[in-house]
DNA sequence: TAAGTTGTTCTCAGGTTGAGTTGTTCTCAG
DNA sequence: CTGAGAACAACTCAACCTGAGAACAACTTA
């Protein structure tokens, strides 16, 4: 048999009906907090639950572009404010009873976003809503969804060290006090200005200026800060480690 | 309607048929040398080209399940030395033209396997060998193959700055010098053996005594090595980190 | 104008790194 | 049995990086 007569005797019902869906977890910071886009299901299973936003994907769609397009539909979103959005692979979860109509895999992605308008609800859901992470113990989530979050989170914190991705939670003119702030929210921890200051500017690539100041000083005071861009590094040389965790102690 | 009855009226025949495969990135260390578990297929698509070990995932089989199982069939191993190699998730490809017969979306997977035995053919495969990374440019490779290993020679790489995952390639007990090799060799250029024993020793958790020697020197000379057996850590803090790459001249 | 805030630059001590050296223990060849 | 060479392990030292704090000028609001 060569290859083309395999081609045409060959039948996919054969295989086990498995589905293939994409879901988001998509970041961004609103009021100095850290917010993941959630929507409620309106329709079983986990009706009323909380989810990320996702779907099946399509025949003739690539993973990447499956997400991006559930991401667009619930945020709104398009052109060139959905481009500037980063958006990578997260990783797939496919345990056989994750979902109780069938076997669902799902290819899980991350996103970073500057600050975007409320999200509106399609038809999939109630209500689609930017929630505040500190908020996520208090909501019901759907499948497994609490588990994709929190690996989303971890990997958004190691992220921020080894590239220059903060940039992309803000404008794309910015101050270093305020990349300084994505860094304290998703990190969770307040960082020395002075360090932080020098440290940015010594890796290559990391941030160029744009010679430019802010119009206005600070809403309490001080002088202008100068406006950076994001440079073109990829990955970050040297790295800006997290502080290290507390040894545990015996 | 409610969630039982969702449930009943459901056919998942309504959904698009898309198969999950899982095919595994399989690396051991074999003569000094990096080596990569490939087969040659012996069906279409793709008869005669080398590919990854792998399969379409089985109904009840959990992602992670199908990947080990796949490489037990193709190294012919089981019981504890299957369960002392180290298996994660890489990533998923799911580009819509990558398998000729049918929307087919792969769930990588990455191991970290001690010196195995020769493996042997299954059904799949005319061919199963432990081929060395340095000569895959010489292999016509099925699939986008060739992305998922550079993928997960890249990962391997990564993995050794800041897991403890390289003595996954060795022994239960081993030597620093034996350690410093697979550092050596996974990122192929040589390190400073003194520096490296200080750092190993000083990470916390990364390296723990086992109070014996090795029974004879070197096989060229040299005192007996003392042995180590890999700590508790999970993440080595601070990691081990490659040297920079030179800067790209402009 | 005074008081307070903030962006930015310094300083300095402590730690880590890269590179080389030393001393000792071993294997192998003759 | 001995000498040459190899390799493990420990040390030294200069260069660099980091964390913590201080200094100071440029802003804000009251």
């Amino acid at each position: 048999m060569n290859e083309q007569d395999f081609l045409a005797a060959y039948d996919p019902r054969d295989y086990p009906a498995v589905a293939v869906t994409v879901d988001v977890v998509a970041l961004t910071i609103r009021e100095g907090a850290l917010h993941l886009l959630l929507i409620r299901r309106a329709a079983p299973p986990y009706a009323g639950h909380w989810a990320l936003p996702g779907g099946f994907v399509r025949p003739d769609e690539d993973l990447g572009a499956g997400a991006r397009r559930e991401l667009a539909e619930e945020t709104g979103l398009g052109g060139e404010r959905l481009r500037r959005v980063h958006l990578e692979q997260l990783a797939t979860y496919g345990a056989p009873d994750r979902d109780p109509r069938m076997r669902v895999v799902s290819v899980a992605h991350l996103a970073f976003a500057p600050d975007l308008p409320d999200p509106v609800a399609d038809t999939d859901a109630d209500e689609a809503v930017w929630l505040p992470v500190t908020a996520l113990s208090s909501r019901q989530l759907a499948f497994d969804h609490g588990r994709i979050i929190d690996d989303g989170l971890e990997r958004a914190r190691s992220k921020l060290e080894y590239t220059p991705l903060a940039t992309r939670f803000l404008a794309p003119e910015f101050t270093i006090t305020e990349l300084r702030a994505v860094y304290e929210t998703v990190w969770g921890h307040p960082l020395h200005a002075g360090n932080f200051h020098r440290k940015v500017l010594s890796v290559p690539s990391f941030v160029e200026s744009t010679g430019a100041s802010t119009e206005r000083g600070g809403a309490r005071g001080g002088p202008r800060a100068k406006l950076y861009r994001a440079g073109d590094a990829r990955l970050l040389h040297p790295a800006l480690l997290r502080p290290a965790r507390e040894e545990t102690v015996r």
